[in-house]
DNA sequence: CCTGCGATGAGAATAGCCTTCTCTTCAGAT
DNA sequence: ATCTGAAGAGAAGGCTATTCTCATCGCAGG
């Protein structure tokens, strides 16, 4: 067995190769990143068509002008491209909050802010469906739940940060930040996708106001460090 | 095109065929279901050994020593399988949860006592795998959101009395107890299934008590009529 | 110009499933 | 005793993701 060249040995590795390979490669990597570029155009469309994401492989090889071969090639799987275009979703939708919410002076309304956008953003939408929202995510949560969290972080951090503020402007009383925003964050993503459709007629769908005021109420008065012996109801 | 014969002639329709017939059919019915009983044994079964409802049609058949034949006689499909234990699992949530908070005199502390037994139903304990929670739950709810929500009704049910039932006793403040019991289901549920599992290392794992003290703020003053033009905050 | 190599295209082949179908067999009702 | 409908056995169909084969192509180095 022989001792391992390339992995770390800067001394005996001639600068000038480095630099020509690296000028080798530099073209290949773009053409590959145009190639990955359109896959990932490819399938957004589907989505946005089908409203879901059972398109097969082969569609989006086929609408991307481009081949299994070369889709594999660049991507482990389906899984690995869904997985992509679900982070870059929740990337984006992060962006949107912050920016929406940084509008507001107010830190109990820049997280009103927050909340409803992040409620509507997670909401099916007759229209505009957000198969990534859903399908796709609930999918992951079962099978890699810490890739959804990684996804999640972004907007995650948001909620953290619009909490703490919110408490250090004395609006709610302190907690742990980023559990609190974990819950919240739950509660509304999978709040509005549970009633986004009708279901059943007699429930109606909850609404934002509703998941805003239950969420500002979930986090006034959240106290996570009493042991608790059941004596919570006599607390005070 | 003759008329319809047995849609419904009660009037030209001897009782004594009807009776005859009856007879004859429920030796018949009785076979079916010990057969349908036996398919969904060796499904739990295997959902207990393989902790995941991703085995197949051919295994429940062949542990159940009966053919593809018979299986597809009485179900429609694996799916309609699974959501008949999927509903099953449910209302025994259900009937479990009823029992301990009725235990409970205090109407908060049975509310309680619902949130944490819920709450540890639903988690995705290590050793005790119960993917009909997670696994089948979230699939259903992206694709069949009404059967979902008809298997939740019993537990909803619940929430909803031990809700309003705090409500009378003063200990919340009025609301709409069904709307409320829904968000805190939906809290309580998902938060269970979504940190279940350590996912990254630097968030652990969300607690019952948060969840409890989080949906019990959240509901002690959900107002729901009022517009709020961002006065929430100054409340009280 | 030529040559070799890695990336592609085209599409066949593989594999795992659910579901349906055919052909028998069998048990129970009349 | 016969007839009918349910059930067993297993092949066949259909749909996908994934892998494999073989022919091309672009391009850097000789």
């Amino acid at each position: 067995m022989p001792v391992t060249a390339a992995a770390a040995e800067p001394p005996v590795e001639p600068a000038w190769r480095q630099r020509a390979v690296e000028r080798s490669t530099r073209a290949a990597k773009l053409r590959a990143e145009q190639r990955v570029q359109r896959f990932l155009e490819s399938a957004q469309e589907l989505i946005a068509e089908k409203g879901t994401t059972d398109f097969t492989v082969q569609e989006i090889v086929d609408r991307s002008k481009q081949s299994l071969r070369s889709f594999y090639q660049h991507f482990d799987g389906k899984h690995e491209l869904l997985l992509a275009l679900f982070e870059d979703a929740l990337a984006t939708s992060a962006a949107e909050i912050r920016e929406a919410s940084a509008a507001e002076s107010d830190p109990v309304e820049a997280l009103r802010v927050a909340v409803e956008l992040l409620f509507r953003q997670s909401h099916p939408d007759p229209g505009v469906q957000r198969p990534l929202f859903s399908d796709f995510a609930l999918q992951l949560l079962v099978k890699h739940p810490a890739q959804v969290a990684t996804a999640h972080l972004p907007i995650l951090m948001i909620f953290s940060d619009l909490i703490e503020q919110a408490t250090e402007a004395g609006a709610v009383v302190p907690g742990k930040p980023r559990r609190q925003a974990n819950l919240v964050m739950q509660t509304i993503m999978f709040a509005a996708q549970a009633n986004g459709v009708p279901a059943d007629s007699h429930a109606s769908p909850v609404t934002a106001e509703e998941v805003w005021q239950f969420c500002l109420n979930g986090i006034s008065t959240a106290s996570t460090a009493a042991p608790a012996k059941a004596s919570a109801s006599k607390k005070r």
